[in-house]
DNA sequence: TATGAATGAGTTTTCATTCAT
DNA sequence: TATGAATGAAAACTCATTCAT
């Protein structure tokens, strides 16, 4: 998705001659993308997308076949950013270092690139988005579910099931994602750091414990240090 | 929020004389519940809400002065629910019983009226809303962190800031409420349970353990038996 | 079709406030018959029939789905209105007869409503109808095709099919009606029987005639006084 | 009209280099004429053409100057086309001879090329005509009329205007035209000469029979064997 | 001469809102 | 208070035409 890896890209002032092509579809590709993820679709107009990308209105339908096929075509472009992390990371790994390192990679995205974190996660556009990018989205959190099922298997994860605990791990990772992206926090602040200990907590075996607090059965602590 | 309060109020057929006022602005407000949360806001029609309602397009601006409107005194309605139960529980309890008995009320509500779930929490609307919603929703927000600032207060709740772990802790309960909501779960059932249970350890002090599992400290446990 | 009877009913000034309903939809239906048929119907845009009708653009689309929509609509009140002395028509009646008849009642209405024969009988319009406009037209057709049926098998009209000769006559017939829509006949004017006259001649039983023009056999003279 | 002549001229696969600058005038003619008599001149888009002709869309403005003149010079071409035989007829020949002997060449020309029968006499295109073409199309069926006034000076042709005869007479030959154009009928079918038979039967001088049925006066019998 | 990306005026259509009844 | 026909601004999209290359 290098199209829209940089981050701020400052529309340019409207020239009247060709482009490389690609040029004008990236361009189009990010106006779109940052005023989807602001201001919600219905509130994206196409004028307004031409116009932050510096192009004519009827120049949007050269590069894409409707207003919807950009948001579905920038959506999936997103969440191929969002998969390669977990693609690219190591099965053999226990599933805690696994999933930090997952969400490490992704709090990166989200600092470079706010507003993939938006597209692809806010479920505002989920209900606007065709079978394929579902499948997309789908094929994203299965990926999540794997890794999760590594970790009940090894028996650090609780009982329930694991598309339960990739749903709530998800959620609070997303929470960071969020802020970071909000420009509130940043990749290395500690409070990544804890929300990403909230997760595992959240998700990890439960820690047994009797009255007096001492612990019966904690399988799942000790794995980072 | 009595117009939003009856469950399952069914549309009844048009009639072609006068109602009690009441009567039809609470007719319009649960049939734009149901179609915003259903729908979506843009994609309900005020032609749409009409029929639903039993009445003339007309009839909408009569009770409410625009759409947006509408759509905001239905949201505040429902915020109010929400608040309800949170207003209602005893802050003398622990914060792990408070937060638990808002969690089990708030599941019932769910159960009772799915819509106000995706009504109150689906961010999809929040970017409608105008600014005395907004604050209405924060006021919500803050009726939580007191809450939680009261179990931080007392040692049960991990370091870092109450907010933060308000927000962790309503995640995780919104995912039960959204479960409830769209029916695949009971408000009775283990996985409630199971997400309150993790939504707990999320936000509870951490459970320190040494590496072959023994608690060093865990204060925050054994509140519940 | 008494919708469109009246032949050149004025636009009025627009007025800002309810009308009849099914006035409005009937000027709206004149007006789309009157350009349609002047200008085609690519060259006729929403804005040119509302104007012309006295209404807003978007009251078109209260009254019919779309622009093809009015298309038809106006199309098969048209060829209703053409249908109708055919039904009228004595299945009795020597071929000649009724056919001369029809084509009588034909061209007052020519006279009456010169737009409709445009409308009806333009080939140009054929290609944008739908299913339902064609089935109507088909069915137009098959009516004169019977009568035509008779006539052969009562063996006044040549030999060869009986839709051919329809073919043959409908197009020499629509040749008055266009003169006549087009105002430069009347309806009682010479032109229009010879015309008639000529239908018949090119369809009747031929006339053999040996080389010094004696008439051998023509079953199908005198029928007429 | 060289450019139409060829009945058949397959669509060449692009090529990125220089052509002759008549072969793809030609090329884009010929394109042209198909879109325009299929689907329609509006339903042409002139991307459309220039993939047709295997050029870029720019291309079709350095032959042509705008998409209607391209329509009008494809229109004139065909004109010429069909006005060749009438120019090339005999003025000598007796009226039904001439007359049979254009409709024959028409018919082949229609075999040969069908597209030129839908954009010649189509009233559709008629319309969006410049006042150059509609003068070739007076032209040519003036060129008709003049033959029609030999026969009526000859006594062949019924009393009326030759205009109107001659508009009979064009009409039923039409018929012909496009049978044979939409692959319905071949050029010698059985139909194709009772067709213009019939033709000459409605324009010749009408044979006079009284009530029992005895030609008193047939002066147009006869003429062909 | 040929290209094809870009243009922007123009098209059909939608829909929240108004107001005479 | 309720109606619902009418409104008109704004939406998405089309396409003949231009022009730097």
């Amino acid at each position: 998705m290098h199209a829209l890896t940089p981050p701020d890209l400052p529309p340019r002032a409207p020239t009247r001659h060709p482009r490389s092509s690609s040029q004008t579809r990236d361009r189009l590709a990010r106006a779109a993308l940052d005023l989807f993820t602001t201001r919600g679709y219905h509130e994206t107009t196409t004028p307004l997308i031409a116009a932050r990308a510096g192009v004519a209105e009827g120049t949007i339908y050269r590069h894409f076949p409707s207003k919807e096929d950009l948001l579905n075509e920038v959506f999936r472009a997103g969440v191929r950013a969002f998969l390669e992390p977990v693609k690219a990371s190591d099965p053999i790994q226990p599933c805690r270092e696994r999933l930090d390192g997952i969400a490490t990679r992704w709090t990166a995205i989200a600092a470079a690139n706010p507003a993939l974190v938006r597209l692809v996660f806010d479920q505002t556009l989920t209900r606007l988005l065709d079978e394929r990018s579902r499948a997309a989205l789908r094929d994203l959190r299965g990926q999540i579910e794997q890794a999760m099922a590594g970790g009940k298997a090894a028996g650090h994860v609780r009982r329930g099931g694991a598309d339960l605990w990739t749903e709530v791990w998800l959620r609070l990772i997303l929470l960071t994602l969020e802020r970071v992206a909000g420009g509130q926090w940043q990749p290395g602040d500690a409070a990544t750091t804890q929300v990403r200990r909230a997760a595992w907590d959240a998700i990890r075996v439960e820690v047994q414990t009797d009255t007096d607090g001492a612990t019966i059965h904690d399988p799942a602590s000790g794995e980072l240090p």
